[in-house]
DNA sequence: GACGATTGCTACGAGACCGAAGTAATCTTG
DNA sequence: CAAGATTACTTCGGTCTCGTAGCAATCGTC
C-alpha cells in the first residue's frame, strides 16, 4: 500500500517525446495533463489511506462532508449527483453505504415525491468531523507549497477550469454567496436543498 | 455521457466553508486538491470519450504510447508498472486485453526466464498513433490557457510532486537523458527494457 | 384537466481496478 | 551449491463505478 516513486519524471519525459515525436504543438498540453493527473494520483493515494482509517472511500466523505456543513443537515440525492458530479446510480449506491452504516437516513422531500433527501445522522457528523481533522492535518496541511504558491495554483486551475466550463460560470456567483452565508444569523433566500 | 457543469464553483465554495467551518489553516491546501481533482475530472471526460472513439481506457493507451515510442517496441510488464504506476495485477489484466485486441503480444525475456516482454504490433502502432492524433488535437491543444500560463503550471504542480516525491529526485535527471536519446543515432548506453 | 415530456431515483449488469495469495525463476550468502 | 530472500507475473475475489432501462411523480401546454 506505501507509495513508491516512479523512476524517473514521467511528465518531463512525456513533454520531450511529444516534442520529437508527436506534435510539438500539443506537447505543453500533453505536459498539463499528465502533470494534473499524476499530483492526482499522488494526493488520492494519500487521501484513500486516511479514508480507509475511517471506513469510508473519498467519494462517501464528500457527501458526508457537505452534509455535515449543510444548514438543513439533507441534501437531494439530485443536488449530490449534480453538485459532486457523480452519476445518478452511483449516488444511489452512496447512499446505500451509508445508510447501511447509519451515518445518513434517506428522507422523504416534503413537497415533491419523486426527490429523495440524504440527512446525516450524529453518528455520520462525528465521522465526517474526524475524517475532516485527519484530513486536515495529514494531508491538506502537509502539501509542498508556499501559500502564495497554492493561490497561484488555485488560480491557474480556476482558468483551467472555466475554460474548460467545468461550472456554471454565469450563476456561480450568485449561488456561492448562498453556500458562503450558510450559519450566519441572517435568513437565505433559498435553501440549498431546494437549488435543484 | 455529454459533460454537465456543476452548479457553482464547488472548489470556492469548499475553500469558503474550510475557513469558517472547518481549519482555516488547511483551506489552501484542501483547495489545490479539490482544483486538481475537478481539472482532472473535466479532462479525463474529454479523454475518454476520444478513446471510446478508439476501443481503449486511457491506461490501455497509455501503454500503447509508450510501447510505440519505445526504440525496441518493447517493454517488461514491471517496467510498465513502476513507470506509470499501475499495479502489478492490473498491467497484467490490461496487456491481455490489448493482446485479445492484436494491439500487442507476450514475448519471453531473452535472459530472464521470470520476465516478460509485451511488444506492439504494428496494427498496435497504427491504432496508438490515431489514438494520439485524436487527442492532440481534441482534448491537449483545446486546453485553454496561455502557453506561459500552461508552463506556469507545469512547473508549480512538479513543484508539488517534487515535495511528495511522486518520482525519484535523484535519479530522473540520469534516466530523462537516456529517454531523450531514443530514436537518435548514437547507441544508447542501456536499454529502457533493461531499466528494471 | 388530460396527456406527453421531463425529472428523480433505483435495479441490473458489465467492466475496471486492485489487494492478497500463489507459482516460478533468479539472486544472495555462507 | 544449497537454502532463504527477492523479483516477476498471474489468479482470484471483492469493491467501486456507471451506462441503460425502468418506474413513478411532476410539470407544461393546450
Amino acid at each position: 500500500m506505501a507509495f513508491e516513486p516512479a523512476p524517473f519524471d514521467v511528465v518531463e519525459a512525456s513533454r520531450r517525446v511529444w516534442l520529437q515525436h508527436w506534435a510539438p504543438e500539443a506537447a505543453s498540453g500533453m505536459a498539463v495533463y499528465t502533470a494534473i493527473l499524476r499530483s492526482y494520483q499522488l494526493l488520492n493515494d494519500q487521501v484513500q489511506q486516511v479514508m480507509a482509517r475511517h471506513d469510508l472511500t473519498f467519494a462517501r466523505y464528500e457527501v458526508l462532508a457537505w452534509l455535515a456543513t449543510d444548514p438543513e443537515s439533507a441534501l437531494t440525492l439530485s443536488w449530490i449527483s449534480k453538485t459532486l458530479r457523480i452519476p445518478p446510480a452511483t449516488v444511489t449506491n452512496i447512499i446505500d453505504r451509508l445508510e447501511d452504516d447509519k451515518l445518513v437516513r434517506r428522507v422523504p422531500h416534503p413537497s415533491d415525491a419523486r426527490t429523495t433527501l440524504a440527512e446525516i445522522t450524529a453518528r455520520g457528523r462525528k465521522v465526517a468531523t474526524d475524517a475532516t481533522e485527519d484530513l486536515n492535518s495529514t494531508v491538506y496541511e502537509g502539501i509542498g507549497l508556499s501559500e502564495a504558491e497554492r493561490n497561484k495554483l488555485i488560480d491557474l486551475l480556476a482558468q483551467l477550469r472555466t475554460s474548460g466550463n467545468e461550472f456554471d460560470v454565469e450563476r456561480s456567483e450568485e449561488v456561492l454567496e448562498d453556500v458562503t452565508s450558510r450559519g450566519a444569523s441572517k435568513p437565505r433566500r433559498k435553501g440549498r436543498s431546494e437549488v435543484a
